[in-house]
DNA sequence: AGGATATCGTTCGGGGCCAAATTGCACGAA
DNA sequence: TTCGTGCAATTTGGCCCCGAACGATATCCT
């Protein structure tokens, strides 16, 4: 039976829950089941390939996007492996202290800084990766290579779409307001 | 032309760095883009309705998760939003002194916690769940109702492989060696 | 009855995480 | 020259996060 929607126990008590409210259902349950599936596929990396190699999920996304693009400044880091600036410094100086990257000042510009993999970090890579996509291809064992591509291209289209017009949609949900500050973080000075 | 491949940057970078590894690109694709949609729709949800109302994403799902099962074990809850019962302590102490949660002791077992919504609590995720679900309609605006399913769908999938035999897996990948420490996290006694 | 064992929630240690505030460098204008 | 403006990375504050250790309770076995 083919589009068979196979609703979970959580899915229907909440459409009990929501009675006469009108939900849109199919996009509550993609997001719900996005989320779920990233933190299944962190843990279960974490806890086999990463943690052999004593690295967390974020440690390793930083070494990759060094290893594949090479010596790189700090903020195309950071956007690339969709973290914050702030937590990169974190994360880039225990891998430094680590002997896997190495940071350098850039020759001509004062404010940058360019990170890159040392020979330790390299070979770390190229023994890990092998082992990490084995993993990943272990967690989509049920998805057939052509489901991958689809699934994949939808996911890219999600953050296209957050990409492009989240800001703006933001801002159009605020409708003039002020933003409303965060309650974690620092307080703003004023 | 359907089944286009579409692929980004990053990825002929990576397919360029591995020259002559064998490498499960769909696969590969999939877990990034699972990653990196779970990323930016956790962004903009807590920068927008959820900023709102002062929530973090996670305390976000602790009180949906009360909110459609109703008075629950904290293991149950910890469990159904997908974080440790040492995290739900700390949130739900959270939400507790905000007035949102209450917290009464199991009349037969000692040993439980149950969580349930004060009125404020009801009120609040009556108030916010609409628009949270306005939020999720946006993010997935790009996807059909028909896409939507077979995403979640096979999202669904990727979650249940990873609960049925990722640690059966892992056991496996050990292949009889103990475990390896966390790095971080308390230290084991011995 | 009473001790071993299992299971609960909590505590604790070491990160990760964001965004505001800050610091430091670059560069153009007065 | 010195000042302002702008953009870089870093620091900081408050939360989230996991899993080992812990204390309390429950249950099973003798």
């Amino acid at each position: 039976m083919p589009g068979q929607r196979s609703i979970t126990e959580a899915e229907k008590l909440a459409e009990a829950k929501l009675g006469g409210m009108p939900v849109r259902h199919e996009q509550m349950a993609v997001v719900a089941n996005i989320y779920r599936a990233a933190s299944a596929v962190r843990q279960h990396l974490e806890n086999s390939v990463l943690r052999e190699s004593d690295l967390t999920w974020t440690a390793f996304v930083v070494l990759w996007v060094i290893w594949v693009w090479g010596e790189s400044e700090t903020r195309h880091v950071a956007e690339e492996a969709g973290i914050s600036k702030g937590t990169l410094t974190g994360v880039s100086r225990t891998l430094e202290t680590r002997g896997l990257v190495r940071r350098a000042g850039h020759p001509s510009d004062g404010r940058l800084v360019l990170l890159s993999l040392t020979d330790e970090g390299e070979e770390l890579m190229r023994r890990v990766f092998p082992k990490f996509n084995e993993e990943e291809a272990f967690v989509a064992g049920q998805l057939s290579d052509e489901e991958c591509r689809g699934v994949a291209d939808a996911l890219r289209r999600v953050v296209l779409q957050v990409e492009e017009h989240g800001e703006e949609r933001r801002l159009a949900l605020l409708d003039g307001a002020e933003p409303a500050p965060r309650r974690s973080g620092r307080r703003p000075k004023a």
